[in-house]
DNA sequence: GCGATATGCAACTTTTTAGTTGCATATACA
DNA sequence: TGTATATGCAACTAAAAAGTTGCATATCGC
């Protein structure tokens, strides 16, 4: 009787909220400044150079990616760029993949019940 | 007077499991596929590919990156490769961005009571 | 067996990403 | 002031990703 609602998992803006984040999330470097990043409050990037085998460059490139992704925010003190996590988007990724999850979940149930009448 | 024992989110075994699963998950397209998997059990490429505005061929190679992630599995059936969505994957990163979470609440309340003695 | 349907494979083009190097600029500090 | 530290910007290379096209092959149903 009631008209089947079902949570707009594939729509436009929800996909393009989304997809950016698990993007820069794709990316083991990235994972590593992140998994760093939320140890140590607020981190330079020198700081952060300091520990990889990559250029400088290359870690800032793979923090504007975050920060384009919204997982990091950045501000500048004196001479350096301090970035910090920002961990909304990460909630909310969270949300999104456990409502996939869900609904996984009741079209698994709704099979069974079909096939076991 | 503990050590501290921190959970390993940038260890190289890890990194190497989810990076590519969040990988997979950040491109729209994909995403779109996953949703639709999601409510329809199984479905064929054919299928698949007839609600979306790309070649048969391009949506074949989003499913093989899915697949490559564990996030679905196909299966032959006669002329056709059915894919059904694998939900493990998806558990296991939503728990890898809880860790993150919460080392980082951790973390910020560390702090505030550093800042606050 | 035949025609239609469902795929796979391979070669190719175009974009994006990852990383580097070199150079300019601004801030700290002795 | 001068030197060392922290960054930004731009140009470039290399490699991976996204998509397309064309063709071969296998299966379904009549």
């Amino acid at each position: 009787m009631s008209r089947k609602i079902h949570s707009p998992l594939a729509t436009g803006p929800v996909l393009r909220k989304h997809a950016p984040v698990f993007a820069a999330l794709g990316d083991e470097t990235r994972l590593t400044l992140l998994a760093r990043l939320c140890e140590q409050a607020p981190c330079s990037i020198s700081q952060l150079a300091a520990g990889s085998a990559m250029t400088r460059q290359a870690i800032t490139k793979h923090l504007r990616v975050l920060e384009g992704a919204r997982l990091v925010q950045s501000e500048i003190s004196g001479r350096e760029n301090l970035f910090a996590l920002k961990p909304e988007p990460l909630l909310s990724a969270q949300d999104y993949l456990r409502e996939i999850s869900r609904q996984w979940d009741s079209a698994l149930a709704r099979l069974r019940t079909f096939v076991e009448e």
